[in-house]
DNA sequence: TTAAAAGGAATGAATGTTCATTCCGGTTTA
DNA sequence: TAAACCGGAATGAACATTCATTCCTTTTAA
């Protein structure tokens, strides 16, 4: 009970930190101060720094797979689905700034190395939308015969790109330009 | 002359272990090292760390713009431009692995930060075809009415991150691939 | 009912390591 | 021979991690 708080205090101060000063600007001593705890505390809870921040993102992570798979859209067309997953993506991201922040921090480090090629569309054991939508796509022949890494490119790349200029303030990404940019996203991968 | 020498091969060293290793896997002992030269002589040339940083960059820069001016078909209709600058960009990548993943590395870095902004399309100063670009495009009306930084994501994040997983070996980027995605770029912002 | 004792959670000073940067004795160059 | 150059050991700052100690809660027993 008690446990699972502090637990939660650390996690999100060094959250907080990460995403928007860096791994850099997040010494463990840092972390603790803004938790309100002890140093040595953090490590009763994580074996190490680099499990801190790996247990971060698996949350992380998780918590956008549910969002995604929320009412998600089963079944319908794949130009109906590609926009709904495109649209969530942004709303999510939006919404979660922070979120969206640590997971740019962490795939372009040395910590997600590894997961980078899980991006978001890897398989985890979970129905896998992504994928199912690329080969639901292929077969109907509603989508150019691209190899995956490519399709997810072209419909993910802008958003992503657009997110994060949306939360630097480069632009307002309200929801008729989102809509616009899934479009587009969508236009470069149909048939 | 000498000097020269020495400043390029600190720089190539510099430039090697950090595209591959990251900043972290790039201390100045091993930088040194690596150049076959002593850690001060690095002082010498560069006035600390972030400087030999920031003149990688700058170095690299200056390349890659030199690069896409070259014989650029300049007055051509917009849709050859955009192909022309796509393709290039592709093949510069592809040819200078390095480069970009030094070019990565920094902007994901807190060096970047400041030029996270700009990217490829900054105002350099220099003749800027990417704003050209856009700009003539949306006064012909070949292009959709978007902001420019949209525009910019939507031309160029699926080129880039394609470029990535080509560098990682995800996936075989040849000339024929490599048209294709720049095409379907173009179907993403043509009118 | 209350005092004492145990168990274990929390703490932060101390430790050891990893660097960037400096500095000065040696070396080359003009 | 002086001046410019180099090299790399020495320095000190920044951190992650440890661990002896304190603090608090729960259990025991009188």
């Amino acid at each position: 009970m008690k446990k699972q708080i502090k637990r939660e205090d650390i996690i999100c101060a060094a959250m907080d930190l990460i995403a928007d000063q860096g791994f850099h600007g997040a010494p463990m001593s840092m972390i603790a101060q803004k938790a309100e705890v002890g140093v040595g505390t953090i490590y009763r809870y994580f074996e190490n720094r680099d499990m801190l921040i790996e247990a971060i993102y698996k949350e992380k992570e998780k918590r956008l797979l549910a969002f995604l798979l929320e009412n998600y859209s089963y079944g319908q067309p794949v130009r109906k689905c590609f926009f709904d997953i495109g649209t969530r993506l942004v709303d999510y991201f939006i919404r979660n700034p922070m979120d969206f922040k640590y997971s740019e921090q962490f795939h372009n480090s040395p910590y997600g190395e590894a997961h980078r090629r899980n991006r978001i569309f890897a398989s985890t054991g979970q129905p896998n939308i992504f994928m199912e939508l690329y080969e639901r796509g292929v077969a109907q022949q509603v989508i150019k015969t691209l190899p995956p890494v490519i399709f997810f490119n072209l419909a993910f790349a802008p958003i992503i790109w657009s997110v994060r200029d949306h939360i630097l303030g480069m632009v307002q990404l309200d929801d008729s330009l989102a809509r616009l940019i899934v479009a587009s996203c969508w236009d470069s991968v149909k048939m």
